[in-house]
DNA sequence: ACAACGATTAGACGATTAGCTAATTATCAA
DNA sequence: TTGATAATTAGCTAATCGTCTAATCGTTGT
């Protein structure tokens, strides 16, 4: 949960990751949406695939990069979860009940 | 939304916004429930203040936080929207409005 | 006025972070 | 085999982070 969270908490990897929401693309190619060097993007992409975020699959001389939105879906439940906090979608859940800890 | 993400990066700042989650309470009583020395947990309140996450009201000689729970609902409610997240509660919002960055 | 208490500020320290350039590895094409 | 290309690793710097102790500030009770 933390390392989800403090991957999330750069602007760069949140657009990263919004980028791969529309679908895997290479380093090189997320790489050409930033102004950054290419290594300094192969430090955020190693951030995210540390907290699991992302998935790295090899494909010829490229690294094609999945998102993989269930654990970002699991972190912010969890966390709203904790809080009560009732989110757009579904249906109500009522939130985790007194003296729970929410893992 | 980077300095929210950013305080919820923290172990003991999550576990702080949890123990306000029950209700107001001074900074020696949070302080309590940590291992850390006071001034420490005094740099973690500034990070919550600062990221709008808590509301510091003076009370004597003691300062009682209060938990900020819509800017909490409101950052996470904004990343989930924006990744299409379908959270329990309320009905579906179909992610960001027009225009915006989901920054 | 002064001592005690709750809390923050100041200053220091080691660890981590985000960034860079240069070098390296791995793959593919000529 | 040589060269080009995609990406990562290595090595560095400057800035920030989490933590500490010691000092200070503000309030309250004597």
């Amino acid at each position: 949960m933390t390392s989800v969270f403090k991957a999330l908490s750069d602007p760069t990897r949140r657009k990263v990751l919004e980028l791969l929401k529309q679908g895997p693309m290479s380093a090189g190619e997320l790489a050409g949406h930033f102004v950054v060097s290419k290594p300094t993007m192969s430090a955020h992409f190693s951030v995210l695939k540390e907290a699991d975020l992302v998935h790295a699959q090899k494909d010829g001389k490229q690294v094609i990069y999945h998102l993989k939105l269930s654990v970002l879906e699991e972190a912010l439940l969890g966390l709203a979860g904790s809080f009560g906090i009732a989110m757009p979608g579904k249906q109500a859940s009522g939130g985790v009940a007194k003296g729970e800890t929410a893992k």
